[in-house]
DNA sequence: TATAATTTTGAAAACGTTTGCAAAAAGGTC
DNA sequence: GACCTTTTTGCAAACGTTTTCAAAATTATA
């Protein structure tokens, strides 16, 4: 029990030659049906497992893959990487999940040692720093997931910002809001990016003038919205709108809001990103952007796992249409004292 | 860049044989200054990395961990994956994370999948199914989390519910409360049954009378504590705090009994289990049970690697202290309409 | 300067598989 | 039954390391 049977001990118990049973556990072709039942009696008794490392060593798939994310505490970030690991399981493969907290230094060490420990393949949230090691490495099977950098070569899958954002606007524009605030993270993600050009390109679309002292930046967390906020009030602009980075930004938001004796939504209504699953939870309960992050993760491993058997290697950029979700948060103008 | 060299390219480029690059690559003794430089020199221009299977298949350790949870998606447990990884990270070991929902089969499976990709040790959250798989593997190195089944031969690292739960009722009882209800999961795991036997002991300690009709079970879940508050209500009993199984029962409790017009925390007090960051985000923010999830996972890993290493092969059962957070859902009983 | 003792080096076996190739066995055909 | 095909089988090499053992080189001793 304590030490692993080899493909030897199969074989002497069969009384056939290694090749053999290598075969009946393999390709299973050109064997004859009684030698066949006997190689695999003799799995079944001697309780063999076959060796992924020797097999791998081979050349033959470790059935292992790679998934670089910045930070399972953040709470975007586990139904994705649930996503991932579903996909995988169903297909036989396991995840080396990596924690990077965006640093370079780290995805890229990373990165090599899911090398050296030769996974078939890598799903990563990039980041600035990802063109740099990855340049030498364009043929290995790579998708990026969530941000992502342009390049020709690599396929990715994200949310389309560009709605998401848009579909914030639309709702809150509906509600007669015409002072719209944003406050999100510095433009340093892609997401990020996308979603501060499209908010200022729907100001100008509607007509709406764009009002610099109306922005703050900061991080993807709680505290900072919190800071944000307190920045935002200091500031003594008017405003009956904020769209926020992301939710926990949002719940920040909200309660430095309250704090100031301002309501939400009667004074001031609220949009979120993500929707993680607390913005049900929350009181009020969070109007949000939704995005379909186990969708995602399941749907960037398909393609991973369809480069690495080669049955699909066409590099694909796909931006899933996101949703809005309007809960509590968002009011219409006017109807305050009614 | 494309093909991966090995230790035969650094040994022909360095001019020495494979035995001399493979021990300066590993003990680095006995190999004159000269040589060693420069294979050294080999390494860097040829930018060699050492095939992590080849040397697991000579008997190396592998530097992989595996980490099974019920579900990341469950927000108790991503600190507590991170802790992990970053002590796992810090000493060069990766982690495969699985996700098992706490179903047997899927457990046991994946286990064996670990096991044969050669991990070094695996750190679990135990089930009433694991010691069945685990029975033939005694000798494999194994810390469980979070919950554990009691054997003499295995580790485990988790938290003192007898205090945590003595700790919540100690502050509901100081604040008057008499009639605590109590709304946990099915008496499945080793925490679950700790903490209701803790509850039970604290009542008959204080002669408080035992009152069946204050319990209810269900699960670890928002949606499972909306249920669960409803039924309490629907008995028509009377209560005046509820101590819940974890926070997220906490949360959909509070939604309920807004719903139902009863005020949290004048009408009502409530105390949750576990601390998760959402727990002070939360509006009322919830008064909790903190459980040092980061360090749980941080030190069952430091017990691992000792294991592993053989550094320190002692089992160890150890029951971190857990702390109660007061915030907003707790209140004087009788200084309501003050 | 020869010899013994010590240090440094390399050849080769081994880890557990897969697979190309040739040999053996089985099946057809006349 | 002899010969030709076809199917089934096993031997051995290979994957990239580590490590044992013996040989070679160096140093110390006389």
């Amino acid at each position: 029990m304590t030490v692993d049977k080899s493909i030897k001990d199969v074989a002497k118990a069969a009384g056939v030659s290694i090749s053999t049973v290598s075969r009946v556990l393999n390709d299973s072709q050109g064997v004859r049906e009684e030698l066949k039942k006997r190689v695999l009696d003799a799995v079944q008794n001697l309780n063999y497992h076959s060796n992924a490392i020797a097999r791998a060593l081979k050349g033959m798939p470790m059935k292992t893959l790679g998934l670089l994310i910045p930070s399972i505490e953040n709470p975007f970030f586990p139904s994705m990487v649930r996503g991932v690991q579903d996909e995988a399981h169903r297909n036989g493969y396991n995840v080396f999940l990596c924690n990077t907290d965006g640093l370079g230094i780290v995805e890229e060490a990373q990165f090599k040692l899911l090398l050296d420990k030769k996974v078939d393949g890598v799903i990563l949230v990039a980041s600035k720093y990802t063109m740099r090691y990855l340049k030498g490495n364009l043929d290995f099977p790579i998708v990026m997931i969530d941000r992502y950098v342009d390049s020709p070569n690599l396929s990715y899958v994200t949310v389309d910002h560009t709605i998401g954002v848009k579909l914030a606007l639309d709702h809150l524009y509906s509600l007669g809001c015409k002072k719209i605030a944003f406050l999100g993270s510095k433009l340093v993600s892609s997401g990020a990016k996308e979603r501060f050009q499209s908010y200022k390109r729907y100001l100008y679309d509607s007509k709406i003038k764009f009002d610099e002292s109306l922005l703050v930046f900061g991080e993807y967390t709680y505290e900072s919205g919190i800071k944000m906020a307190e920045e935002l009030l200091k500031r003594k602009v008017k405003f009956d709108a904020i769209l926020c980075g992301n939710d926990l930004i949002a719940f920040g938001v909200i309660e430095t809001l309250k704090r100031n004796g301002i309501n939400v939504p009667k004074d001031v209504s609220i949009v979120g990103y993500d929707d993680i699953s607390f913005s049900s939870y929350h009181t009020p309960k969070l109007t949000t952007i939704h995005q379909p992050t186990y969708e995602i993760g399941q749907m960037s491993t398909k393609i991973l796992l369809d480069i690495i058997s080669g049955v699909d290697r066409r590099v694909k950029h796909i931006k899933i249409e996101p949703s809005i979700v309007i809960r509590e948060t968002t009011h219409r103008i006017g109807s305050v004292n009614r």
